[in-house]
DNA sequence: GTCTATAAGATGATAGAC
DNA sequence: GTCTATCATCTTATAGAC
């Protein structure tokens, strides 16, 4: 079961796409879809070219275009459903962090935090700055956008259902939940503080016990 | 004290800056600017360009260069401006429509539900994608960034303090409450629904009345 | 103030050797 | 799979006539 691979830049390596350890070499198609992720979220869509993926990702203009043919949407759709997983890990350690539904609203909010100022305010939401750009555009990238916000709900539903909430309210609060971090995400960046995503965990916290059943 | 004045394109109009009527004939310099701040909106910073600006505002490009010899951003910054000012009329709008504060959130939500719906939800935040996009860059647009959400938060926390809310608890509660309604502008643009906003303005009703004096 | 022409460089994408 | 060279087009910005 062998599944780590030599790869070294410029030798015919064999492109699995098994490595996921942190840290591990990565298969050069990975490396691009993470440099790409990480770029959208900082620039965006139109901020970014294709060029600065390729030199960023240690790979060539031929080597992109070879693991993504549709060119710059195909790879932007699939560096969103890479940033969509991400923020789906993250939702999962903080509301796994707290039995309590409304303490687990601030423990999301404080990872979201920690990440920001790791950053440097820099890395927010994956999906927001590409979504909003490409609304009037690309389809497929819509569809991947319109997917995460989907999906990042569906796990704030799950876990106020499993804590006994009204199905509706818990559909209906996990819609807020996500709205409040996107934008109180995007208030921490641009006042470059944290106190933006800690006020809004308080809040959710008292919104979250007004509809404890 | 005459202040409307002939303009026809490619006489040599004389540019006064006065005119302020909805749908009155507007000098070259507001024309970039209304354009601008509406492209800025719908397609972001790097999305937009000062062709398409120029062409769309009925200017040539010497002209937008004439009006801001900053180029790009000191335009992009001065439609930040004026978007500012667009969302703090549709905010005095909501808060004034009711006196009770919790249902005045309504209200704002609905307004901002109604101006999505009107444009296919195109046309949400006009600050946000442009905020996103600048974060590493131009300090110039990202103050404009800055100053816009300051504003909206002061208007949202006036409102609070004269109806009797604790200083701190208003000022709090204004920070989320635009946060909450970046975010749920950006769910409604993505899910293509008002569903978003209407929740959020009715979780907003809820959290108001929780911290109710 | 308006207009055209143009500079200087970046962009997404492709072709074809290796 | 990787690499380089290249195409056609677009970008921001400037110069200078009118």
């Amino acid at each position: 079961m062998e599944t780590k691979q030599h790869r070294r830049r410029g030798t015919g390596a064999t492109e699995r796409g098994t490595a996921a350890e942190p840290g591990a070499a990565l298969g050069t198609r990975e490396r691009i879809v993470r440099v790409t992720a990480r770029l959208l979220q900082r620039q965006g869509y139109e901020g970014t070219g294709i060029k600065q993926i390729a030199r960023e990702a240690g790979a060539t203009l031929g080597s992109v275009y070879h693991f993504f043919p549709g060119g710059k949407q195909e790879l932007a759709a699939e560096a969103i459903r890479h940033g969509d997983e991400e923020m789906a890990d993250l939702l999962r350690e903080g509301l796994g962090s707290a039995e309590d539904p409304a303490e687990a609203m601030v423990a999301v909010t404080a990872l979201l935090a920690e990440g920001l100022r790791e950053s440097d305010w820099l890395e927010g939401c994956p999906v927001t700055a590409t979504a909003l750009e490409t609304l009037g555009g690309s389809p497929e990238i819509q569809r991947a956008c319109a997917r995460a916000l989907a999906n990042w709900q569906e796990l704030v539903g799950a876990k106020l259902l499993a804590c006994g909430f009204d199905e509706q309210d818990a559909r209906e609060l996990a819609c807020t939940v996500i709205s409040v971090l996107e934008g109180a995400e995007l208030t921490s960046q641009v006042t470059r503080s944290d106190a933006p995503l800690r006020i809004a965990g308080r809040h959710l916290h008292r919104l979250v016990e007004a509809y404890r059943p």
